[in-house]
DNA sequence: AGGATGATCGTCT
DNA sequence: GACGATCATCCTC
């Protein structure tokens, strides 16, 4: 699959710029019991000032990896039951994020299977607290630099870049008809509108 | 110490 | 489409 793992300046600080930059490459995440992976198809912005945004009502104990450097690992908890797996976006001192949504699953199928207690590959990372349950990420994984740890990372491969499409982002009260869910046309796992019949 | 809130998921109809 | 689970976090006494 010839995968290169990402450096620091192969990404965007920009919010915007990053979600749409992370679409089509591969999260990974190894561990004792085997390697799981996914490509990144379905992204949501969160940008500064937003009041979407975790970092709208300023710096707290949860938050603050929002207002670190870009590129880092959000990880919260909702509704104690899922884990939701975000990057920092933006220069220190500005808390924005952007939350990953989706995955298509490539590597370590059976294993996704065993941790989320379903079979179908369609079901494995659609939505983000699945693929947090997929992929094993909790929040252990706060505040991880992605282009160091051994464990979890991004990567990209030789795969050709598909068009990028919005739309108003998923699940949110405030600032719903912003424009700020990016999604790869015609994949078949998104976890919202415009996703296609099982495959 | 207690209450409200939530970037979800699975189940049921 | 609707609903309840379930709990970390934050805010207000």
């Amino acid at each position: 699959m010839n995968l290169r793992r990402l450096n620091s300046g192969d990404l965007p600080v920009e919010t915007k710029a990053l979600a749409k930059a992370l679409l089509g490459c591969i999260l990974v995440r190894t561990g004792e019991d085997g390697t799981t992976a996914g490509r990144i198809v379905e992204t949501e912005a969160y940008l500064p000032n937003d009041p979407a945004c975790h970092a709208f009502f300023g710096k707290s104990l949860r938050n603050a990896t929002l207002f670190g450097p870009p590129h880092l690992a959000y990880v919260y908890q909702i509704y104690g039951t899922s884990f939701c797996f975000n990057l920092s976006s933006e220069p220190e001192g500005t808390g924005a994020g952007v939350l990953v949504r989706a995955l298509e699953p490539i590597e370590g199928l059976a294993l996704m299977a065993r941790r989320r207690g379903v079979e179908r590959s369609y079901d494995l990372c659609r939505g983000p607290g699945r693929l947090c349950r997929a992929l094993a990420i909790d929040r252990s994984f706060e505040g991880t630099d992605l282009f160091s740890d051994p464990v979890l990372w991004l990567a990209r491969d030789d795969w050709a870049p598909a068009r990028v499409r919005r739309s108003p982002r998923i699940g949110i009260t405030r600032a719903a008809d912003h424009r700020l869910r990016f999604y790869l046309a015609g994949s078949p796992y998104l976890s919202g509108p415009a996703r296609l019949s099982p495959a």
